[in-house]
RNA sequence: GUCCCCAUCGUCUAGCCCGGUCCAGGACACCACCCUUUCACGGUGAGAACCGGGGUUCGAAUCCCCGUGGGGACGCCA
């Protein structure tokens, strides 16, 4: 194990979203690729807004990207405990050792950090006020995506809020030094924050860590970075709708990052072995939810049988709300299984399925009426589903390869074509005209119930 | 307003650090065609970008400066 160690300090004040967990990805990805530590520590400080329906968000979202972490809360670790709510001590002794130094103030009810210089006072456009500057020297930040940053900070900050609680940048920089982390990887909104942190660390005569500020990732429509109130902003919503957990991931570390090369769809070992700070780019990225969709589609389409399966079981579970998706579950094991290896190649998200699949499970399905007339207007489409249904019995319904033998021995018969059968076969069977291969479907349908739907539609 | 970051197809990006191999490559999206038993997948192809202006240089997408544009920060939120 290396002396690496980054930490993913989230605070749950909200759902859990893409931006956080693009950044908790890269902290994995550093950690993992250098054989590092991965810390996660919760910053909940403000009690007014924390809650533990949050907590649990954080926690389940990580475990279904599979971005596991090392030390932190739940899995414990030797710098604890990983959340700042249970850290009050620490900061009360870190508190001390500044004050000791002569760098703290108290002023209306809250402790303030003192900057070293001269002051003086200025009107602020800005917050229409007069505020006490400081003359400092810039501080210098050696950021391993950006560069060398220098910013000047050059106002006292509060540390201690009138209530007794510590403030972000306080907890923040004390826990980064206790907890021994090495790289600071976190957004880019952080970077003006950056030089309070780098004030505090100088102030508790600790080192600096190493800072890597990622780029934002921008809303898909509208300007602004993506908050969580956007669509497609939740890390939940995609794991309500069947999104691979894997396909995410993969998508997510694309957002201001590549292999170098033009590959896109990679196993994560591989994400892994190649990620560096070095190669996160330093421009904002727009979310787009139509490549995200074709990630998707590709992990999809290439689950082997079993896995697919399950997978379409756990999603058709989730979808209590959902009438089709219950009737679909009390079918057959076996019978469920064989449907949707028979979709799994066609659909781009487990989503379509429960309605790409509901007239396999049930009688009540609807049809559609405009592919009902556009079918019936051309040629004689009853009369073919007659002879159809005359050649059932002569049709071996064991494999796609046999119905298809069947359907063609009566076409050759008739002199017809494919087309001529398909389209209102189709219909009758599934009240549409997209869906699997006919041949597939009537497989799966079996005689008895293709027979009756046959029969049923030509009485309509 | 002040400070900080950024700038290649509509979007994600390769190329930039180490100027010439770039009339700029890939992917998503869009369009056309092919495949096809519907719908998809897949295949082929088309359109589509170096923000503007200066400078350095024999030569700039690549280096420098200035504009402009985008983003972020400026809380007793994190």
């Amino acid at each position: 194990m290396s002396s690496v160690r980054v930490r993913f300090a989230p605070s749950p004040t909200g759902f859990f979203h893409i931006g956080s967990a693009r950044t908790a990805l890269f902290n994995w990805l550093y950690a993992r690729h250098t054989g590092g530590t991965f810390v996660l520590r919760i910053e909940d400080t403000d009690k007014e807004r924390n809650s533990e329906q949050f907590l649990n968000v954080i926690y389940d979202s990580l475990t279904w990207l599979g971005l596991t972490w090392d030390e932190g809360p739940k899995v414990g670790g030797s710098f604890g405990p990983y959340r700042q709510s249970e850290r009050a001590d620490i900061y009360r002794e870190f508190l001390a050792k500044l004050t000791a130094a002569g760098r703290t103030y108290e002023k209306d009810g809250a402790i303030w950090f003192k900057l070293l210089g001269e002051r003086y006072e200025v009107f602020d456009d800005h917050r229409k006020k007069t505020v006490t500057k400081v003359r400092t020297a810039p501080s210098v930040i050696d950021d391993r995506i950006r560069g060398r940053v220098e910013r000047v900070e050059d106002e006292d900050f509060v540390i201690f809020r009138s209530d007794g609680n510590p403030v972000f940048h306080f907890v923040n920089v004390v826990d980064d030094i206790a907890m021994q982390i090495t790289h600071v990887i976190r957004g880019e909104d952080h970077l003006s924050n950056t030089s309070k942190h780098v004030e505090l660390f100088k102030a508790f005569g600790a080192p600096v860590p190493q800072f890597a500020h990622i780029p934002l990732i921008l809303k898909q429509n509208g300007p602004g970075k993506m908050s969580k109130r956007d669509q497609g902003a939740l890390i939940e919503e995609y794991q309500r709708r069947g999104y691979i957990p894997e396909a995410l991931v993969n998508f997510l570390s694309l957002l201001g990052w590549n292999p170098g090369d033009n590959r896109e769809k990679m196993p994560i070992a591989e994400i892994v072995r190649l990620f560096d700070l070095p190669g996160v780019n330093q421009s904002n990225a727009r979310f787009d939810d139509k490549k995200l969709a074709h990630m998707n589609m590709a992990y999809l389409l290439e689950l082997p049988a079993d896995a697919f399966v399950a997978k379409a079981r756990e999603y058709f579970a989730g979808q209590t709300e959902n009438a089709a998706a219950r009737t679909a579950l009390a079918a057959d094991e076996a019978y469920f299984r064989e449907v949707m290896l028979l979709s799994q190649p066609k659909i781009k998200g487990l989503e379509e399925l429960p309605a790409y699949t509901v007239y396999f499970f049930t009688e009540e399905f609807p049809i559609d009426a405009k592919v009902r007339d556009k079918v019936l207007a051309k040629g004689e489409p009853k009369a073919r589903l007659g002879e159809l249904i005359e050649a059932l019995p002569t049709i071996d319904f064991s494999t796609d390869t046999t119905v298809e033998d069947g359907l063609k021995q009566l076409i050759a018969a008739k002199g017809l074509g494919f087309g001529d059968y398909q389209a209102v076969a189709r219909l009758a069977l599934s009240g549409t005209n997209v869906g699997p291969s006919i041949t597939g479907m009537m497989r799966v349908l079996g005689r008895d119930r293709v027979k009756a739907r046959f029969e049923r539609f030509l009485a309509s």
